[in-house]
DNA sequence: ATGAAAGCGCTAACAT
DNA sequence: ATGTTAGCGCTTTCAT
């Protein structure tokens, strides 16, 4: 194929608007010392012939590439893709980070990478270097991957930790998996629920963790015990069917359930029609995601939403804001989700 | 922020193997005219240093860029991301494409476009200008949208036309739709019924009518009318809603129904309930696209798989095969899905 | 406030 | 088979 070279470069611009090339890279990027008719009289050109600059020769020569990496874990989002449950946590960061990234004139770039290999230092060095992206989206488990953080701290390049409490590297934000789980907790608490189970998620995951105590601190701020109605889970469905049927079969079962994610709610949900029980009028569940699929359970399922759009897009600006130079809050930024009432929550039988 | 400039560029690697920095382009790019023992050498030398060629430098001395940007209609990608309905045209693009583009050494970016606003072709223009990708794959309905074909075609870059039957320029690939309309059809003429309806999509899009040719010339076949059977929907559910009425209200309903997409087939489902109609002992359907909501419709839905995921792996094989200036079909490619036989269909009342 | 020169990392074209 | 040169489009110096 033949050489493809820019249709129109800053060179046309400049002719046309019979100025040197730099009082057009000034007018491109904003920057000051241009009058305002020189600047109107560029601007005029620019749009007269179409320029665009060209996001690798502005790279080349030192200044922003516009580009912003987001990275997912690979296994886990090709497992989504495979299996078609409806799972649209990418979707929903495309949605987030896309537009917001539209809005200050950048691009977002979605890349898969392997957390678990020993070479994920050089996946991420090398898409690094090939894209050389002004900000980095990490996502759970990356997030809190030391190798991914420390890389991108020792590159100085800017980089968001979705789903982390953080430390000293990076942008922390966080969806408030604790207050989630506590206000869960406190919803069925309100129903006049005195026995509820907790089924966790991947304890390889820190907002695992958050969400118990979530559901621990409510619990014991309500006077009410915990002992036995904790069960731990993956995430996948089979973990969740394990993991309900552990509560369910106690001497003592719980009146409601909170499963960290969609998929265990829905084994729960199914465990529970095995045993004969009614959800909400035998057992109450609340799901954490809120994913597309909980509208298409029977009955709809009562869940936590997870504001991954909303977190991405201030995932991007808080990105670019650093970029720019400027102040970054210190502590992780929150952004809540809401409970999303549905069906499958009730009072307590006997209630 | 300061410049961040490569780390480790081609003349260190250069340096470290005593050579000149054209031999290392060389062996970055598997070019012939190098012994062996030299290559081995120079890449010892990458390997140690852990060098990646820069996307942006490569591209612009006037070779590849190594990307490939694929675009979808921004209107109904972001309708489909705020329903939140568990559509995933777009992951299973990402999951055929990216993949595939991994493969070959490509990076697959994906971007929104608006078809409908008469800036299309600025709009793309200027994406192509800023990331200067080297191949462009369509979909529907930017696919057979002249102004962004005339733009590519002009423009020299590789491009796939997903779900379009093509013309002069470009590569085009269908998902069989009129064959998939066809054996949908065959299905329930299989399964003993004869008055069989048809939903239509948007007759914006061309698929839509290829369907309908599809499902027409199976009647045909089997002598069987279809006169009052075909109900135009636009692919969304009210649509799909009022369509079904008219079909089900008239003085010799379907005994089933084919549905252009699954927002439909849902309609549809909600429509026969109201009716009083038990599906499928009363009524069959037949559902198109097979997004992961058909698990969860009561019953599960029969339906044809689109392969997006197929159909985008081949159109960046495709694209990757013009670029290097392989001859390509002149005919369009075409990705078979098959029919996905669940609970929604069974053998007409009275049989 | 504007312009000219140098160089980013890489490859095509042209030596040798 | 390998090296040298020039230049891609842009932004950074450094003039003026």
């Amino acid at each position: 194929m033949g050489r493809r070279r820019q249709s129109v470069t800053i060179k046309h611009v400049a002719a046309d608007a019979g100025v040197s090339l730099q009082t057009v890279s000034r007018v491109i990027n904003n920057e000051p010392n241009v009058r305002p008719e020189m600047k109107e009289r560029v601007q005029a050109s620019i749009d007269k012939l179409g320029y665009v600059p060209s996001i690798a020769a502005q790279r080349m020569s030192g200044s922003r590439s516009y580009l912003i990496l987001a990275i997912n874990d690979r296994e886990r989002t090709i497992a989504d893709w495979k299996a078609r449950q409806g799972t649209d946590w990418v979707d929903q960061m495309l949605f987030g980070g896309m537009l917001k990234c539209a809005e200050y004139g950048y691009r977002m770039i979605f890349e898969l990478v392997d957390t678990h290999t020993d070479h994920v230092e050089r996946e991420l060095r090398a898409t690094i270097a090939a894209l050389q992206p002004d900000g980095v989206i990490l996502t759970p488990p990356h997030s809190d991957n030391p190798l991914i953080v420390g890389l991108l701290h020792a590159q100085k390049i800017p980089f968001a930790r979705i789903g982390s409490h953080g430390g000293e590297a990076g942008i922390a934000l966080t969806m408030d998996d604790e207050g989630a789980a506590a206000r869960a907790t406190r919803h069925l608490i309100g129903l006049g629920h005195r026995r509820i189970g907790f089924i966790s998620g991947s304890v390889e995951y820190d907002l695992s963790h958050w969400r118990i105590d979530g559901w621990k601190s409510e619990m014991a701020a309500a006077g009410l015990p915990v002992e036995g109605l904790l069960a731990e889970g993956d995430f996948s469905f089979a973990s969740g069917e394990a993991a309900a049927r552990r509560l369910l079969e106690g001497a003592a079962p719980p009146s409601a359930i909170i499963a960290s994610n969609d998929q265990m709610s829905l084994a729960t949900l199914e465990v529970a029609r095995e045993r004969g029980l009614d959800v909400p009028r035998d057992l109450s569940l609340v799901s954490f995601d809120n994913t597309p699929i909980v509208h298409f359970a029977q009955p709809p399922l009562t869940a936590v939403d997870q504001p991954v759009a909303a977190t991405v897009a201030r995932a991007v600006e808080l990105i670019i804001a650093a970029q720019r130079g400027e102040k970054l809050p210190k502590v992780p930024t929150v952004v809540s989700g809401s409970l999303i009432e549905r069906g499958s929550t009730a009072p307590p039988p006997g209630d």
